[in-house]
DNA sequence: GCCCGTTATCGAAGCGCTTCGACAACTGAA
DNA sequence: TTCAGTTGTCGAAGCGCTTCGATAACGGGC
């Protein structure tokens, strides 16, 4: 581990004009930085990372705190925690990670010490403990949802709200009057923030258009498959001819499994618009529409406020909501005809 | 953020009295240490991250490589990273999470810049191209998973080959004579180290004690449960009276679902062992004897070793196989009597 | 009462970098 | 020719901490 002096020595100028050299921020002549780039090359040269912290402002270290409990849906977490790492390093940020305890410990003690620039908060609950403590630490924080609690908290996260609306509006403007919504386990509209925004917004939604909506819970981790099944089965049983789902993975194919059981097809027999989910829709037994909560746009604008927090002119608090995107993929269609009897009577 | 010369100050001596007094270095009379610890309590003092670095010989952070690649199975993957979180913190250190790309270029980063102390390597593949760079670095790294070119590393892992044995020695010993596999997904034979280490153990182990083993693979991601049942099913029309699952946690169910279907019930028509299961085995619909792969065990001993790299007399480099475990949990018994035909023969 | 060995504390020298102010060397306008 | 303005480089002052002598202050053995 070659040191600034030693290059400094091999390229025959003084350490300050290697340091503006690399940072570029005086000019150098070309000549000169033609050695110095040599140097660094040569001797294989990278900037000592605890110097750099001390002397300079920047420690180029983002925390990320993600409790990774053991009942979360792991590869959302993983799919936010890669997205928000591939972001950062973009802009040459590291990041370190907080998990468990050190949620709440940790990021007292990185502000504390001065390890990051700025902490980004993931798997953020409504009730969320670690809101107190980003309000009276110094060290900038970006949350990625939104915590009931949120005033004066920067946050990024997908319009849940405007997505759940648009799947209610694409399936009551192709005529369905009756839309079930396949929904988390209860606990987790308890633990996360966004299921029951979904929940509140498909139903309000439904009433301003006039179509009913019903809500059924997909089930707890384990039991997840057979949950969703019995509720695909219910809602479908009440009437819906079209389903809203806000569920894992698992629990699509479980309601594709249903539907095919029974003999219905999609779109023809059923609707499906998937909302909010992070994985491939089209991978499923019967490709889905989908209005999908994307990890890349969160992460990548919750890192571009973290570097604007430590810039000069820091972002103003509150909600940054990302617009939906809708991809089709052909599970949307009009409701099947009234049966030959009404459609006579008609 | 209060720095050591205001504790100094606050407290009434120099400032590196206050250095030895929080580092236990060099005795302190308990009189001024009082002194100085009301003073940080009060100033909220946390020693400046990057000082210590630059001063000191250690950073207090581990990074960690760990490509979560969209392939992988995050919820194992995620175990391990949290198991290797919370042992490093034991010891006062922070996790830098080195993801994808960075899992090359980022360890030759932090290696070159001094940011962390070692390197922990996950999810590890036979051909990893992770070892030629730790080879080459002076950062002390650690392998928790066993390439296959290992020389002069320091690895860790379960032994898997002694779990898979004790597998069929169980099986064998309650007498089976025909064991089945449930497997992985073939591409998993060529990313990651250890399912081909079990299918050979448990083929080998099963010709020397004179049973036959078949073998079969669980599938690819979303065909992971048809796959799993589909195999299942093959293996017991071949005459299987046990079967081993290494393989996911749904695959698990998927076997239990397709054997229930058969109507045979376990243990009395089927005996069977999971190994190298890091999931609950209990919470599957019927539990489930299990050989698991503890992530605690594995990440608590490899952060050991790292901070022994630390110290003065360094490990030896080589492989570190934890001693497989085994919770019996009722699902082995003796294989089902001869039919009354035979045992009247006999 | 003197010297030596403890014990508790202090001052100062770095660790490797960034950054500010200074200063030559050179340009072009007056 | 002189003077102001560039441009490129250098020296030095920290950033906050650890750690190595050095030095008081004290007590016990002679």
């Amino acid at each position: 581990m070659a040191n600034i002096t030693e290059v400094a020595e091999a390229a025959g100028v003084s350490i300050s004009t290697v340091s503006y050299a690399l940072s570029g921020k005086r000019p150098v002549a070309p000549d000169t930085r033609r050695r110095i780039e040599a140097a660094v090359l040569e001797l294989g040269y990278s900037p000592n990372a605890g110097a750099r912290m001390l002397a300079g402002s920047r420690t180029q270290i983002f925390a990320i705190t993600e409790p990774l409990r053991k009942d979360t849906h792991a590869p959302t977490h993983m799919a936010f925690v890669l997205a928000t790492a591939v972001a950062a390093r973009r802009h040459d940020y590291d990041i370190l990670l907080l998990t468990d305890e050190q949620a709440q410990a940790g990021m007292s003690r990185v502000a504390a010490n001065g390890l990051v620039d700025a902490i980004l908060v993931l798997d953020v609950a409504p009730d969320d403990s670690r809101v107190a403590l980003a309000r009276q630490i110094a060290t900038p924080t970006v949350f990625i949802g939104i915590p009931e609690d949120n005033d004066g908290l920067i946050c990024v996260d997908l319009d849940f709200e405007a997505a759940a609306a648009r799947a209610v509006d694409l399936l009551a403007d192709a005529g369905h009057a009756s839309i079930g919504l396949v929904g988390q386990a209860e606990t987790a509209y308890l633990k996360s923030n966004f299921p029951p925004r979904v929940r509140g917004a498909v139903l309000a939604r439904s009433a301003e258009r006039g179509v009913t909506a019903v809500y059924g819970t997909s089930g707890a981790k384990n039991a997840n498959r057979a949950a969703a099944r019995r509720t695909a089965g219910e809602l479908l049983d009440g009437g819906a001819t079209a389903l809203i789902l806000h569920c894992a993975d698992e629990a699509h194919a479980a309601v594709l499994a249903e539907v095919a059981a029974r003999g219905l097809s999609v779109p023809a027999d059923v609707s499906i618009v998937s909302v909010g989910a992070s994985f491939d829709t089209t991978a499923l037994a019967i490709p889905v529409d989908s209005i999908p909560l994307v990890p890349e746009a969160s992460c990548d604008l919750a890192v571009e406020l973290a570097l604007q927090c430590l810039g000069d002119e820091p972002p103003e608090p509150g909600l940054r909501l990302i617009a939906p995107t809708y991809s089709p993929h052909g599970s949307v269609s009009a409701p099947p005809g009234p049966p030959a009897s009404e459609a006579a009577a008609a």
